[in-house]
This record gives structure tokens, C-alpha cells and sequence, in this order.
DNA sequence: CAATCTTTGTGCACGCGTTCACAAAGACAT
DNA sequence: ATGTCTTTGTGAACGCGTGCACAAAGATTG
């Protein structure tokens, strides 16, 4: 029978042993003292207490690039998610095939969602459109939604949404290539504009809290 | 002089105003004791801080559905980005306008990264080709990367990687509606899958620290 | 100019999550 | 069967970030 100890896995995953230990026993998954934790029983405990073995049918909504490339996106299937239908609001697109599915029109969204018993949906319209698509999801019956839109949508409670902004990711990476500039900067004798007159360090000594590393 | 005080600022963001304040004044923003913080002023010191008046050239390597909704989308000059190039390696692209600006060839990027000073890119492409063209990026001068290719890319020290995964905010919204139903199930009296033997609870009693909230 | 009022900047304490460290459990060898 | 060795599960301690609370600062008013 094929183990892994929590060491083992600590090491790969680059944690703690103990804290990795502790997750596990939170999902009730018994190891073997002195062998370790059954790699196959173990990979099925964390699928199913993620959701990975259970059906997830899921629309997107709003079929332009960013939604063609989600719709073509390998990663969903291999996690339980399943592409129910692609809606668009363009009558153009209707019938248009998109990753192998022809494309609805917004006509059809309730009813897509009450024949699939769908409680995911995906938002990638202009930010114009996201919060009506929106107020229609919910009403159809949608209480988890994830905004691509630039825009913060209101929801009613009970309804979880995710806003992903792909800026984000680059404003983080510029904040420390700015800090790495900086840090050069700084050895070579000359004053770096942000790191000027650093009145107070950070609680972490540098950057502030609300910076993710 | 148009001012705001951290509490107004605290209440707006739904954080607590202590931890405003210290944040602030990490950056050196002195506010003004009984008036509060001078919002032109303020507004300029964190756009600094966060590199947001400087310019950022980058490169989006990889333009398929992903890598042109992300040339597309408007969010990266009102940041401080700017989309020096377009890069693909199908001969067949190059010259192709996408978002206004011609694709180029692979071939160019080592002189495109040279010519245009860059030092953020973007990888857009299929997993396969993420590597190779994340080495030829950096081995060009490029010190942060934006991998939205579903690999993990091995970098020298000093280069920043920051990976998309879009299916894992999926993945987020699904767990919790799993939850939502486990619930559900349970106040009916029916014994969900997921909390069938909770053999022990989480610090916060519920989820698992490694489940972002 | 003195008194009062508002709001900042920050020391201090509380609480939570992570890590340490060890007893208990089970495998394996003798 | 007994002892040894490995690894789990978890109580306890440590450290860090958040929030409280207040003194200091400056504006504003009489």
C-alpha cells in the first residue's frame, strides 16, 4: 500500500508538518502512526470534502474573448466542472460553435439554468451588462457567481460572489519590481523615490499588511 | 482643501480605522490631527507607492482567446501598464491586429524586451510552451512573470512568478456551495456527505485555514 | 491667547494561527 | 511476545497582526 508521511508531504509543499497534520485531522482523515497516510484513501478524502467528485454544471455567460477562453479552458473538467451552456446576449453568436458547444441566446438563460440545476455562474460581459446578467442568475436560481466584469456587483445574502480583476496580479508583481528597483537603487548610493523618507516601517518590517506577498 | 478622516475612510472600506491609520503611516502620508488626511495628497502617495505613475511596459506572449482578452482589456493603462508587444509563435499570426497593435513573431521577443525596456511579462500560452518561453523572458531581462498557463514555472531567484489558476476561484465558490447544501441537508435532518463525521473541528471551527474565506 | 474640540499616531493588550514538542499508537524486527 | 522505531494526533507555548485606547497635535472658536 502506497503512503506518504506528513514530512514527506510538508517538505514538497514547503509548510509545516504539524499544520499539514492538523488540516488533515480536521478532515477526519486517520493516518498510520509509524507508516503514514494511505496516498490513495488520502486523495480521495481532500476530492470530496473539496467538491472535486461531485457535478458541477456551471454557464458562462458573455462570449467574447475572455469567455471563449474560459469555455476552452482544460482545468474545469478534471475538477467536477461541467460546462452547461454558453450564453451571449448577441444574436449574431447564437448557434456560433465555441469550444465544441454552439452558443444561446441570453433569451434561453433561465431556462438553461432550471433544466441543468445550475448554481455556478460565470460572468465575463462588459461591465455594462454584468449586474443585470447578474440579478438575472439569481433570480433563475444561480447563488454562487464569478465576476470577470470590472465592475462590483450587489448581490442579495446568500449569494457568494467572486470578483477576479486580471490587473491585480500584475499590480502586485509592479509593486515589487518597483521594491526591487528600489533596493538597487538604494546600494548604489542613490535615494529611491519610494523608499525616500520612511517614516515608520511596516509591523512586517517592510511591506505593508494589506500587500499580498 | 478637501479632506477625509480615517473613520470615514474605515467605514467605507468596512475595515477598522486603527489599522488605516497604521497602514498610512507606514507610508509617511501625514494626515493633519483634528482635520484628517488631505485626499489629493493622499491619493498621489499611495498611487506612488504602488507604482501606479510609473509606466510599466509588458508583454503578453501567447495570443489566443486568453492573451487577447487580456490585450483587450481596459483595466491596465488606467494602472500604469501599457502594452508594449503582442507575441505568438504561429507564423500565421504575426502581423495580425489584435487590440489595435500587430502580433509578433516569437523571434522578436529577446529584441522587443531590449528595445522597450520590460521587465513584467505576461504568459498566455499552452501549458506545453510555458516554460520555454517564461526562460527566454527572463534569459532577456524580464525579473516578474504573469503565468496564466496551468504549469508551474521554475525560475532563478530573483525572478517573480505570480500564477493565475481561473478554475480555482471556481473551485472556492464551489466549496462553499457544497457547504451551503451540507447545511441544508443537515436542517432537514438529513446527514450531509461532507460533515457525515466531523471527528474534529478547525481553529475557526468550521473551514480549514488553507480555504481562502 | 486660552480653551475646547477633533483626529492623528502609536504603545499596549488581546486573540488567533502557527509551530514546537511529546505522549500514544501502531508497525516491524527479534 | 517483547522491545524498538517511526509517525501520528494534539496540548501547550510562542509570535504576529489587529483592535483598543489615549496622549499629543493642530485647528477652531470665543
Amino acid at each position: 500500500m502506497p503512503t506518504v508521511s506528513s514530512e514527506e508531504l510538508a517538505a514538497a509543499a514547503g509548510v509545516n508538518s504539524a499544520k499539514l497534520r492538523k488540516d488533515f485531522s480536521y478532515l477526519g482523515s486517520y493516518g498510520t502512526r509509524g507508516v503514514g497516510y494511505d496516498v490513495e484513501y488520502l486523495v480521495y478524502q481532500i476530492s470530496r470534502e473539496l467538491g472535486l467528485t461531485q457535478d458541477w454544471p456551471v454557464v458562462i455567460v458573455g462570449i467574447g474573448n475572455l469567455g471563449a477562453a474560459l469555455a476552452n479552458y482544460g482545468g474545469f473538467a478534471s475538477r467536477g466542472f461541467r460546462v452547461a451552456a454558453l450564453i451571449d446576449a448577441d444574436p449574431a453568436m447564437a448557434g456560433k460553435p465555441v469550444a465544441g458547444m454552439p452558443v444561446q441566446h441570453t433569451d434561453e438563460l433561465e431556462k438553461i439554468i432550471e433544466d441543468n440545476g445550475v448554481s455556478i455562474g460565470v460572468i465575463a460581459t462588459p461591465a455594462g451588462a454584468a449586474q443585470q446578467v447578474c440579478e438575472r442568475l439569481v433570480a433563475a436560481g444561480v447563488t454562487s457567481i464569478l465576476n470577470f466584469a470590472p465592475t462590483v456587483l450587489s448581490v442579495p445574502d446568500g449569494v457568494d460572489v467572486r470578483k477576479v480583476d486580471l490587473s491585480i496580479e500584475l499590480q502586485i508583481l509592479a509593486f515589487h519590481e518597483q521594491r526591487k528597483a528600489g533596493e538597487e537603487a538604494a546600494a548604489d548610493g542613490v535615494v529611491p523615490p519610494v523608499a525616500a523618507k520612511p517614516h515608520r516601517k511596516g509591523p512586517d518590517g517592510d511591506v505593508p499588511a494589506v500587500m499580498p506577498a
